[in-house]
DNA sequence: ATTATATGCAACCAAACGGTTGCATATGAC
DNA sequence: GTCATATGCAACCGTTTGGTTGCATATAAT
């Protein structure tokens, strides 16, 4: 799952795309093209890479299908961060501890 | 730049690669290799795009190179982040601004 | 000096990827 | 009903990607 995040992510495109979703509200595939110098299919190719990935939804009104961004997942990539920034503080405190140790010598 | 990081975590084995490398410190690939069902080789290459996208740094000792982790890198993806979610907060912000505007009717 | 270990480099391979074109279908406008 | 627009689906294509094998080289151990 945040594995599909991470991966949607992973292409400039996609990003783009994604950033300009968060800031449009409900768009179509036809719309986003228009302003994307690459066709329709491919904008729609990653809008279902961005939905599988959770990170955009989709809804049928009239003969136009309106995209819109889900900003949920991001904060599992801000976890993931986290995580690391943790674990790395970890690794440094028990460096620390093992170079100045309670027992000092002298 | 920031394309790379992004770029870097998109694969899965290289992003559990760099959470090792963050937590273990200086390590060599044949190390890093040994507990991973893939070759010396790949972990190099994978190393290798870490290095390029200024999440790892790599020094040589005798006839063996370690690898550690930069995780400075990491907070441009956060900026990243905050930078989506300060747009979508504008536009949610606009959005309420037009539905209750100052000048309402009756 | 010889042997064993750690690395680097290059060629190769199958699969995935980003993108395109072509066409069929569904819905709105006239 | 007819025409135009929006979409979905599928096939195809060149490039990138993650991975492998093979080999040459450098340093450590004996």
């Amino acid at each position: 799952m945040a594995a599909d995040i991470f991966g949607a992510l992973g292409d400039p495109t996609r990003r783009n795309l994604y950033r300009t979703l968060a800031t449009s509200g409900p768009v179509t595939a036809t719309t986003l093209a228009s302003n994307m110098d690459i066709t329709r299919q491919a904008v729609a190719k990653h809008l279902g890479v961005l939905a599988e990935a959770g990170m955009a939804t989709s809804e049928r009104v009239g003969r136009e299908t309106r995209f819109e961004a889900k900003l949920d997942p991001l904060s599992e990539v801000s976890q993931w961060i986290r995580e690391i920034e943790g674990q790395w503080d970890d690794r440094l405190g028990a460096l620390a501890a093992s170079l100045a140790p309670k027992d000092a010598p002298q």
